[in-house]
DNA sequence: AAAACATTCACGCAGCGTAAAAGTGT
DNA sequence: AACACTTTTACGCTGCGTGAATGTTT
């Protein structure tokens, strides 16, 4: 005779709850007797290995149908599937390991941030750009929707960055709002390279970081500490400045945000730009 | 003026539905002011940045209540959140780097399992192994209640493995089952080492596949292939058999079980047992 | 008057878990 | 009679998406 087991059984045995196991009988996992007498229900040794067979499979992040499935499949049959979700890990893989490394980046530039206008004169990382807001209003051609849009779906690859142009050696006070992607993250970067952002590539720069206080925009005004340091040192700008906005700490009284940025500088004798 | 946006405007420029809009209202992500005439909303270019930012650490895995929270914090409180993230994605990271590992290796074992009693003579795996079954039917001690849940919290790591017991160098008709662990997987062995398991060490063995029709249990009539393979090349047992069930495949008019084995061997004339 | 908006409410998804109410066994 | 066990139904969770029914603007 073989041993039956009823669902208390069962929990114990398996760690699987009465509900569950009532949930497995519903999508048709397993089929107990019932007890004629009072509609108990009976599992077998093949009913709980069955339990433990489709669990494995879950456990390679099948869904419940595709587990269910595999179940029953011949050989040749779980091979594709194996290699299939083979496939989907290998990128789940990769994807954390970008995402890693996206946070750490982020990271280190809010510990950074902490030396506000502590100016380094550094290589800025190679981007990709795309700004759809000038003067806190959105572009909206259908062309910047669909672009805007496309840059989203790689949140938190892409920043929230910030672009103010040059012109004649000097700055506009005219801030433009959009995203940025280090290219470093070829992913993403594949799948925008179509799209109207352009590459900014790496320039010498003062790589600083700004606070902004009373809830105000950023300003000139926010960078003058920036300007004087140029002047003290001899600099000139060498183009856009671009960067990001790195928090926003929301106080009870201000909103305070802080932005991390890249000012292309050349020296002021320098009559040619040299190539490094 | 501001220039304050509809619901459909929001939705074009960020790809947001209304839907999800008037959700992270609920959830107090964003307050768009409301057209005293028709209740309308308007959303301001702070509210879709808001958004932004919001999705931005949602796609670090945050939960929606930590991307709230997050939005508020001040840096350094955001620079320990993202210490936390980090550590879960870098474990992320390692676990499905394994679960590919264990997926290939059991991909590997399946294909190879088209090759029925093709024998090899190869150094089986060393593995933890633990059993819980005897003759179909599961020990109910308490001990082996807690051990078993334990293992199959580490399914799609554990096999669920059989064992033939051998004794004066033949098997013995008592087919165990349980569960097996590549010592491999080192995370999923150190947390299971201080439990009934055993490791079983690599051994010179026989590598074969077995296929069982007729809906029967493995047997040692399964096996006499094996054992004619075995007085062909002056190989006796060595050792208990172990291996796992690859597959079931279940046909319309029969259940097909697919097995992996190892059958420890020595070579007939030698009167020790040479460590390798 | 038709089309294109906006609003709210309710229910859906996966994969179970949890709680409640009522019957059965010993 | 107490208590452990079983049964069922129903609703919860995340993070939104989908759809219907209704009202408003152009």
């Amino acid at each position: 005779m073989e041993y039956k087991y009823r669902s208390g059984d069962v929990e114990k045995i398996l760690g699987i709850s009465v509900e569950t196991l009532r949930f497995f009988e519903n999508i048709g996992l397993i089929k107990p007797e019932r007890d004629p007498n009072n509609n108990y229900r009976y599992y077998r040794h093949i009913d709980l290995n069955k339990i433990v067979a489709y669990k494995f499979y879950r456990g390679f992040e099948f869904t419940l149908d595709e587990s269910l499935d595999i179940l029953v499949y011949k050989n040749e049959e779980v091979v594709d599937k194996l290699n299939e979700k083979a496939i989907e890990i290998k990128e789940k893989c990769e994807y954390y390991q970008n995402l890693l490394q996206r946070l750490l980046d982020l990271k280190e530039s809010l510990e950074e941030g902490h030396k506000l206008y502590d100016f380094k004169i550094e290589d800025s990382p190679e981007l990709l750009l795309y700004f759809n807001q000038t003067n806190d209003e959105f572009e909206t051609d259908d062309i910047y929707l669909e672009t805007t849009r496309k840059y989203l779906e790689f949140l938190p690859f892409v920043y929230l960055a910030v672009h103010i142009p040059e012109k004649d050696g000097k700055l506009v006070d005219d801030v433009h709002y959009g995203y940025a992607v280090n290219t470093m993250y070829t992913k993403v970067v594949e799948s925008l390279k179509n799209t109207m952002g352009k590459v900014y590539p790496s320039k010498k720069c003062i790589h600083t970081f700004v606070k902004v206080e009373n809830n105000g925009p950023l300003s000139l005004a926010s960078l003058e500490p920036i300007f004087q340091f140029m002047e003290e040192k001899d600099l000139i700008l060498d183009g856009d400045v671009v960067g990001w906005i790195l928090n926003e700490e929301v106080l009870p009284d201000d909103i305070v945000r802080y932005f991390e940025l890249w000012i292309p500088i050349k020296e002021k004798n320098s009559k040619k730009v040299l190539t490094p």
